[in-house]
DNA sequence: TGAGTTTTGAACCAAATGATTCAAAATATC
DNA sequence: GATATTTTGAATCATTTGGTTCAAAACTCA
């Protein structure tokens, strides 16, 4: 098999890039914006100092770069745990468990960038990112009610854009908890029972009839 | 009237104590805790530096300070808004708009201390202030749901603790959402619907029956 | 008025932080 | 093996930050 990557001139790099930039995402996640310092990054991504600017940029810089990557990897899991379920109850209890799981995994400081970390950083690039994001994020959750109405699973009136943003609310309460220590298990239960409740039968409701 | 405040020995501050600490809030609520230098607290405050570590200590100090006072403010209010309304639901969408008109009241930065702000402090003790306060708000919540089930306003099995852990996370979420810029409008009308959602008429559910 | 007390502002100091420089190291190419 | 190219680590520098010192100011009390 013919390589094709022919191997750069110079020194070869002591780090792996996207490696670098996940280790950076733990840092933020772990440390906030505004906690991390300049040692906090070349500590935790392994790449020295003159390497990182070069390589990189200055903090804020890399704290975009891993935001978007974030928003990107996060985004494409909510969506298939949104639109893979056939049923609306499956997808939105997916889409919460998720929330959760990302909130909860291991070998990363509890909480979410985009929920808890992100919103305090004091930058219009950083904001209008968010804002976009929650756009999309409550587009998604619409689309799957919309696409719940088609498949008549619930009445043509369903709430659609309140019920998305609840589902987002608690999702976002959910996140915020674990950031305060509240254990995957309970959150995981927690999930299933926020979906219960958005879609639990009601009167004149035709969520489980038929 | 007889004025049984002496006037103490020397030079009198420039000062007032209290008022100073509600500035404290307001800058923190506005930069966080790690965004926040000890030069934001002097120009905030509007306490000289030599003051302000002799009357308040340090930035730790005064941010402990103030989330214990801001804590015991807020905690009072969403008491009032929960246990003043007659009706159950009244009392949980007062208690939502409460939350919201805190985290989107004017000459304050949108958002609350104890929800986006103190979370990510690193501090052993602010951990354990949020982990009690937390539980405080949830067992506020779950009284009142016991409430009414005693008045028979929901049915005995009705899910307490679920229904509470819902009520905060819908709260959490709409207060990140101030936050982010989400008008007061917008969020106080979320807050009623978030309240129905939690209550409205299910099949077999005696909310608004008899 | 003068002595005693407390606060204040300016100056000051040390440590932390952001960012760059530069020679040495590690590689490809000739 | 010599040269060109790129990365690296150590050192370095300026700025910011946390915290203190100290004389002058503003007050009470005798």
């Amino acid at each position: 098999m013919i390589q094709n990557i022919t191997r750069p001139r110079g020194r070869p790099r002591s780090f792996d890039e996207t490696g670098a930039l996940e280790r950076a995402t733990q840092v933020f996640r772990s440390k906030g914006y505004d906690g991390v310092t300049v040692d906090d990054l070349v500590a935790g991504m392994g790449v020295g100092r003159p390497s990182l600017y070069s390589v990189f940029g200055d903090k804020r810089t890399i704290f975009l770069r891993v935001l978007r990557a974030y928003a990107e990897t996060k985004g494409a899991l909510a969506a298939k745990a949104l639109f893979s379920p056939p049923t609306l109850r499956d997808s939105l209890a997916g889409f919460l468990r998720n929330a959760v799981e990302t909130a909860t995994e291991e070998g990363s400081a509890p909480g979410c960038l985009l929920i808890c970390i992100a919103p305090l950083v004091d930058d219009a690039e950083v904001r209008q990112f968010l804002q976009d994001a929650v756009a999309a994020a409550a587009a998604l959750v619409e689309r799957r009610f919309c696409d719940a109405i088609s498949a008549g699973e619930v009445p043509s009136d369903f709430p659609v854009a309140a019920r998305a943003s609840q589902v987002l609310d608690l999702g976002r309460g959910m996140t915020m908890r674990a950031q305060m220590g509240t254990s995957r298990k309970t959150l995981l239960k927690d999930a299933e029972e926020a979906a219960d409740l958005v879609l639990l039968p009601r009167r004149g409701n035709a969520t489980s009839e038929g």
